[in-house]
DNA sequence: TCATTAAATTGTT
DNA sequence: AACAATTTAATGA
């Protein structure tokens, strides 16, 4: 896709602003670019931007003192991430990490403030963008719970193709199964082997790094 | 462009 | 956690 495409992708909702709070959005905006592995930001570190992924992938994570990491979310092409903390004014509770060279948009605090303050459809666009999550994220504690391995990992590919919060999403997913284990918060060998699985069930195909999803829906719903 | 080698990833135990 | 097999990426002829 062509760059200036994968701009106006990331910033569809501005259509619904005034010229005037499109003005300020195009001003105040910071485009950043990070290469593969580079981190974006740090847990601890002071929430001063809205972020919006242009291109490429960002992964938030978590670590603990002892060094495990677990995974919580992917971000690519098109999604934002990161109010929830502007909105408080606390530091960054995650570690963001550029998986892929990653075009970055930032959106300073003041001016995502501003934002809420003069557009609904505006305000609209962030409840919806965290009420998905808020779904996200139970739809992921209800499966941990009261589903097997296999719908756990079934369910955390089918979260990445949230058409609100990954809206670009295409159905190749460029991850390793250690990636896909740090997702869903298992171990790499019981990952291969629901993936395993899964494909059996027609709903994936794996390749080497990667994986096809033939069937969101059906990840979705996979055991369930 | 091809072959060799190292490194990463996958599939099993 | 460990191992072998496989795939990719990097290097240099």
């Amino acid at each position: 896709m062509a760059e200036r495409d994968d701009m106006a992708h990331a910033f569809a909702w501005t259509e619904d602003l005034t010229e005037e709070q499109r003005h300020r959005v195009r001003t105040a905006m910071i485009e950043r670019k990070l290469s593969a592995g580079e981190y974006l930001c740090r847990q601890g570190e002071p929430s001063d931007y809205w972020i919006g992924v242009i291109s490429g992938i960002v992964k938030m994570s978590v670590s603990t003192a002892t060094g495990e990491i677990t995974t919580l979310t992917k971000v690519a092409a098109g999604g934002w991430f990161g109010e929830g903390s502007v909105l408080k004014g606390e530091s960054r509770r995650y570690d963001c990490l550029a998986i892929s060279d990653t075009r970055i948009a930032l959106i300073p605090r003041a001016a995502f403030l501003w934002l809420l303050d003069n557009s609904i459809p505006f305000n609209r666009f962030v409840m919806t963008l965290l009420n998905e999550r808020l779904a996200n994220s139970f739809a992921i504690i209800e499966c941990s719970r009261l589903q097997g391995p296999d719908a756990r990992v079934a369910r955390c590919l089918a979260t990445l193709f949230n058409p609100v919060l990954n809206p670009s999403r295409d159905e190749r997913l460029e991850l390793s199964q250690e990636e896909i284990a740090l997702l869903s918060g298992m171990s790499r060998q019981r990952v291969n082997r629901a993936l395993h699985k899964l494909e059996e069930a027609r709903l994936l195909k794996l390749e080497h790094r990667r994986i096809i999803v033939l069937d969101v829906a059906g990840l979705r719903s996979y055991g369930a």
